[in-house]
DNA sequence: ATGATCGATGTAAACCTTTACATTGAGGTT
DNA sequence: AACCTCAATGTAAAGGTTTACATCGATCAT
């Protein structure tokens, strides 16, 4: 139906056809009220016949912004990201906007370069999956140059910025809660290294899960990085010092699952001789055997709610700038059992 | 260093401070070689000191052109998009691209809906890893409209578009010839479902596999559609028909993990009693246990390489429109064993 | 000295919108 | 009949670049 174009159409075509003044197609399409019924249908009708889109650069360029949102993460493979990729994806989609992938891995010179979207004017706001604010080159004050900044996934230390995750905190508790009731009292908490704040916040949950006991039970805290690897190795160093729990509490799905595989190695099963208990709820969790029991983490919604926030923001309706913490669900599967015959 | 700016500076700033025309800062920005030397360090020590980054809205609408690039995926969870991205993206991160990312979920809708991005001219370029090319609401014939695009992870049917991806038919015989090796004569191999192109690809390599050996060995293909369920109902129904091969080379990962569940779930070990061999060698395939034996997809390469074809073109450095088939690895882990003591 | 050549710079158009402001004319009020 | 109001539309500026073309001198050959 539409004409043989080479060159896309634009207003003016349209505007000439429909016998108008580009203002008029204009307002027909953006305030439609402002335009006479029969003029509007000759501005619709020139529009289907010459297959018009408005060009986006043009627009963002008179309008001043871009309707796009740059998401910064330090891995894109993280298992964590896919999740909530999608939900920021699917409520900046509902909103007219694009997502801009930007993949530091770590490194602040991969993190300088995408500030390339932002100082440019390419995006509009910016997801924080990092956990830390951007540095800019120089060493100024970047806050006052950055665009409004939702964090999610690693909350960021300054307190301006909003944050959108699971409460680690109490999820934490619940799941401590949840070993103790199954009878354990010797629980190995794996941390998932120094660098990362959510393993403090894990940390924490812990302890306040322990000091609801009665019993005064051990806090006992080994050091792990978030890795399978790092998972396996605080089990061996365990083992060596022959000083074991009864229940490892790991930082994520991927240290329990190191930490599983470490104890079925030495050939002990789980959780017949050892509970272990993850966080995520990676979509891997269920297909591992034994079945990891973890704590769920609502990727999509957390995704969903950091976008909206940021979204919200740019279209100017303030909001307050507060962290959003949502509930983490427990998801019991085969890892976790009574201590009954356990060894120790 | 930079002037107390509420306004983001513009080239008239910078021309100004330097006493020169606004078309020689650009000049001195675009085609140093132009401009005098003494003129381009007047013309640097301005945008030092107003911080002047060029608006890339005006840049782009000026050269119609993006520096964007949308890369439509159905799934984003899919175990091999992160690797993929990750590939993607560097290499357009390398070349001042940037990766707008479009997640379809299968349905047309929204494949529809991500479209603005190409007919607004957000983006220049398309990756595809959908395996179709995007359907135009009218049915007209887009491939005139469309820009310049790639496909990855899933061939498109149609032989204009250039895909880049790993060979899975020689990658199928390879492997298939080494179960043969290990002295493997009745193969199953459980398919990826109807709709997927890649499923008959890897049939095929199976078949050929087969047909390389002296004997005359058994087509024997069952269906499965990618998923881990459909892995362990495939072993169901086998068990039920009473007729069992001694090795299962399934369509991907996911399937294997869920025939090595179903099969451990019936008292059976892996690779003692059945061995099976998966493809995509997915994060998780090493720390499954068994650790899967798997045809390695090298996912970052084939991102790579698939994006820098695309702007090369777009780069108008025209390319032959070619499949490039990367080689995949056979990765062995333990999976898989010789027949020998087998039960059938 | 004169003109040609060429490097360096400036002028202005073009890229395509949105929107403040001006204009027009119809309908209503006095 | 003169005036006011208001809805509908048009005119033109603005948003910030890039680049074709024009201009200006200086250098060089004659």
């Amino acid at each position: 139906m539409s004409e043989p174009v080479d060159k896309p159409a634009t207003i003016e075509d349209v505007a000439k056809l429909a016998g108008v003044s580009i203002a008029t197609v204009s307002r027909a399409l953006r305030s439609p009220e402002k335009v006479a019924e029969s003029t509007r249908k000759k501005v619709t009708a020139a529009i289907a016949r010459t297959g018009y889109t408005a060009n986006a650069m043009a627009q963002n360029l008179r309008m001043q912004r871009s309707k796009m949102v740059l998401v910064l993460a330090s891995s894109i493979a993280d298992p964590n990201f896919a999740g909530l990729l999608t939900g920021l994806e699917k409520a900046a989609n509902d909103r007219g906007y694009g997502v801009l992938i930007g993949n530091t891995e770590g490194t602040t010179g991969l993190e300088q370069n995408y500030l390339r979207f932002l100082s440019t004017g390419m995006a509009d706001g910016l997801v924080l999956l990092t956990g830390h604010i951007p540095v800019a080159g120089e060493p100024q004050t970047p806050l006052t140059t950055l665009p409004p900044i939702v964090a999610t996934e690693r909350p960021v230390s300054n307190r301006e910025i909003s944050y959108v995750g699971v409460d680690d905190v109490a999820a934490c508790k619940m799941a401590t809660e949840y070993l103790i009731s199954l009878g354990h009292r010797k629980i190995t908490f794996i941390s998932g290294g120094p660098s990362d704040i959510r393993s403090d916040l894990r940390h924490s949950g812990y302890r306040q899960g322990l000091r609801e006991s009665p019993e005064d039970l051990r806090d006992w805290r080994v050091e792990g990085d978030g890795t399978s690897e790092s998972g396996r190795a605080a089990v061996e160093r365990l083992f060596i010092k022959d000083d074991l729990p009864t229940a490892f509490f790991c930082f994520n799905d991927n240290t329990a699952i190191g930490v599983i595989s470490a104890l079925q190695l030495r050939g002990y099963r789980v959780p017949e001789d050892f509970s272990v208990l993850g966080f995520d709820d990676i979509p891997f969790a269920s297909n591992f055997s034994p079945g990891l029991t973890t704590i769920r983490q609502p990727r999509h919604h957390i995704g969903e709610k950091a976008m909206n926030i940021l979204l919200n923001r740019l279209a100017n309706r303030l909001l307050e700038t507060r962290s959003h913490l949502l509930h983490g669900d427990l998801i019991v599967r085969e890892s976790c059992a009574g201590v009954s015959r356990q060894r120790k």
